[in-house]
DNA sequence: CGCAGCTTTGAGAATCCTCAACTATTGTGG
DNA sequence: CCACAATAGTTGAGGATTCTCAAAGCTGCG
């Protein structure tokens, strides 16, 4: 039997504590994969949805659209992430979830979660809990942006991108896969294309990191850390004493 | 009898529907109002706090910590904003809860948050939507970060504080306080203090505001909201036809 | 009155953007 | 398998925005 949402169920635990019951009724919920390329918007502006994104392959975005069309990457998902798990809550969208990659995700519909969030408590408690780290890395990404330079954000990137991908069982913190074109970086990192191409030959001629195409190698992670002022807490991987 | 939560019941109205039960249940709440100075930490990184503050008077922000010391504002929060709703859910913080003016407010325990979310269905939602709004906000702002210069962002941060002045009841969307120093505002812009001064000259110099002191007047609100590239629809203050 | 905090102004330097071209890689149809 | 197009990455030069450092005027308060 297929479990759509073990993967979330997984990362869920990273900062709930669930019951076999709970983690029992999560992965009961049924919900259809389809696959789409790279630019599919999986979510647009003003759509009112039923169901929430679950990634399962490829990397997703949120991002803010703005009256001429164009738009800014706000936040990134990785399989296993819910990428909108706040439209339970808010179903009209004023934001685009769009597909960086070619990915597959799982559509998981409203009502089964809705469910579960009134019969289970710790349930309701793990997801409403899942929005807030969301909102918390959004947090973050703000004073990134505001007191760093290019550098340092791309620095912090890198650092927050590893972290998630390892949480997430996708490979280490020095070592993973980073998929997206430079293009899609400047979206995000908000510089533009061309500046982007420098900062990573800057951090690539100090000897910290390492590129080829895509594969990412951070060479020194203490020094990368230090530049971006990382400081992983805000991600709340370590729940080490945490409430039910 | 006072009604601590009285303010945040009408916000939590403008976008969710409450039974008079449900409204009944949330004005009965009671909590401490204490009233703080200016700069005073209401929540430290680290804290592990048992109550969400309601910002009863004066402006209060939420801004992320790093290593050294300093700080960025990331959101700010008027009259009748939970501040740190999100701790219900998260009760251990990785930023700091702060004000920027003196100011009164509640701590609404999270035991009497909680036990409404267990037992009032709706006012889970109204909560959770609360929150998501809140992202909402941090998303939009991410993005104007990353694709405007000062001046239009500048723009962005007036034409939001007047829309959310104006719910709150506190001014319209052309005439507010902004009770702010031009250090603060730096903070939150992600500029210097002296580029903020020469941000707010360029905007009066183009007859667009009018500011003594901090009092803010827009002369011309199509052409600010132009400048910004303001889009009010992620405030979600225009919610008719939205789902319980 | 005098201090402390806030605002305003100036000049030179750093970061980043714009425009423009050129190379490398990937994909497509013949 | 090649020719060609489309996408992605790289490099250069000049210009715009913003920063840094520095100093001078304001405002409010004890």
């Amino acid at each position: 039997m297929v479990r759509p949402l073990s993967r979330f169920v997984q990362r869920l635990e990273l900062r709930n504590i669930l019951s076999d019951e709970d983690r029992d009724a999560l992965l009961a919920i049924d919900a259809n994969r389809s696959q789409k390329p790279a630019r599919w918007d999986l979510v647009r502006p003003g759509d009112e949805v039923d169901y929430a994104c679950l990634v399962d392959q490829g990397i997703v975005a949120r991002a803010e659209q703005f009256a001429d069309g164009r738009r800014n990457t706000t936040v990134i998902y990785v399989p296993g992430d819910m990428a909108d798990l706040h439209s339970v809550a808010l179903p009209r969208a004023a934001w685009a979830i769009t597909a960086l990659t070619d990915c597959a995700v799982y559509k998981v519909p409203h009502v089964s979660l809705k469910r579960l969030f009134r019969d289970h408590p710790a349930i309701a408690t793990a997801l409403w809990r899942d929005t807030v780290v969301d909102a918390s890395i959004l947090s973050k990404w703000v004073s990134v942006l505001s007191r760093h330079t290019a550098d340092r954000r791309l620095a912090h990137l890198l650092c927050e991108y590893g972290y998630r991908m390892a949480a997430a069982g996708l490979g280490r913190r020095e070592d993973f896969d980073l998929p997206l074109t430079q293009a899609q970086l400047a979206e995000l990192l908000g510089v533009t294309e061309v500046h982007v191409q420098r900062t990573f030959r800057t951090l690539r001629d100090k000897g910290i990191i390492e590129g080829e195409r895509r594969t990412i190698r951070i060479l020194d992670l203490g020094k990368l850390e230090r530049i971006a002022e990382f400081d992983a807490r805000y991600l709340m991987l370590d729940m080490s004493g945490h409430h039910p």
